[in-house]
DNA sequence: CGGACATAGTTCGGAACCGCAAGTATTGTG
DNA sequence: CACAATACTTGCGGTTCCGAACTATGTCCG
């Protein structure tokens, strides 16, 4: 896991190179830092407790949100998962089919689908969980108890932010032309 | 973006399920609000500044990567931007056929090779990078400066440590028994 | 020299993933 | 009842992603 460039190093390189354009610094660090801390945490908890599960990161926190709330509706689920409703029902069918999840039709509204974790995926995440929560603490080791609250805050705040402000920043950004189609994608079905 | 249930809900939802369980809620905290963030920053980035230039969250990362350092023998990159090596050749494919980057052989060893930006990909990123980081200031809006040193500099900890001890870790964790193959993956070409 | 081992990169299988369009079903509304 | 809105699914085209197998190259050592 050790690298040919600490992350120190990396954050004088970038001063190097962008030693005459104006930039912000302490920012761009603390942003490009939460990506590293979460690409490093993510894969050291996939190859410790959720390889021996066989359950990928994005199946696994399915499960945990579905764990966490009880009965929840689809679209609620992706959401939280932060993946979209048409992953969501990809990775649904993956767990169906290992019978960790259930489908049900909502009772009054026809529309809707809500998962629920079954006595097997129940049975799993408890015995998953504190293992998990285990690696957790083990990544956490540098910090104070104090620190990590503060950390959990300041992330928090930033979260919360996003969710709050982050459209009408886009639509703002973006101005009158619309964002441009993928280069990917279904196509209408003719011209 | 504004969801079903805030973060502080989604909190408030774990300590009620896991009441009677002893775990470790800093560090839950701290971990799970680390792949929050990263996951509503990523989409936040993507659907401004990167649409529009129809580059993906991982193809800019490897292009920042090369950009940064120059020249750079492609086992680096990979480990920099995060992704296994394997990975890298598929993206570097793409971000070639769009004339971004271009691949050399080494000088002397044959079995290496080295990335660099084309003109074009310099200038690309010559006129992406400012706007990326004015979004990373937008999602660092609540923190204070000294907030945003601070919580990059506990990230850098954590990284630090994982790549330090977590290959340790996790041989220490499974013991004996190796891991267990993925579900995916390339088969023995027979039996 | 030559075989054993190590290292770097590519290929490949299987899965995840997105965004969008289109389709299905249901609910709400005038 | 027509019609719009909502929720989910399906399918498309492309990318990303891992990790094991494979290929090519370099190194070590007898």
């Amino acid at each position: 896991m050790s690298g040919h460039h600490t992350i120190a190093e990396t954050e004088k390189a970038v001063q190097a190179k962008l030693g005459a354009v104006p930039l912000h610094r302490e920012q761009m660090a603390a942003v490009s830092n939460i990506h590293r801390a979460a690409t490093a945490i993510r894969q050291h908890l996939e190859n410790s407790v959720l390889r021996t599960s066989d359950l990928t990161w994005t199946g696994f926190v399915v499960l945990w949100v579905v764990w966490i709330w009880g009965e929840m509706e689809t679209r609620y689920v992706a959401e939280e998962a932060g993946i979209s409703k048409g992953t969501l029902t990809g990775v649904a069918k993956t767990l169906q089919s290992r019978g960790l999840l259930e489908r049900l039709g909502h009772p009054t509204d026809g529309r809707l689908a809500v998962l629920r974790l079954t006595p097997e995926g129940e049975e799993l995440m408890g015995d998953l969980f504190p293992k998990f929560n285990e690696e957790e603490v083990f990544v956490s080791d540098p910090l104070e108890s104090s620190e990590a609250q503060s950390l959990a805050e300041m992330l928090r705040r930033m979260v919360t932010h996003l969710e709050a402000n982050g459209e009408q920043r886009r639509l703002d950004l973006r101005g009158d032309t619309p964002l441009p189609p993928r280069r990917s994608g279904r196509r209408a079905k003719h011209g």
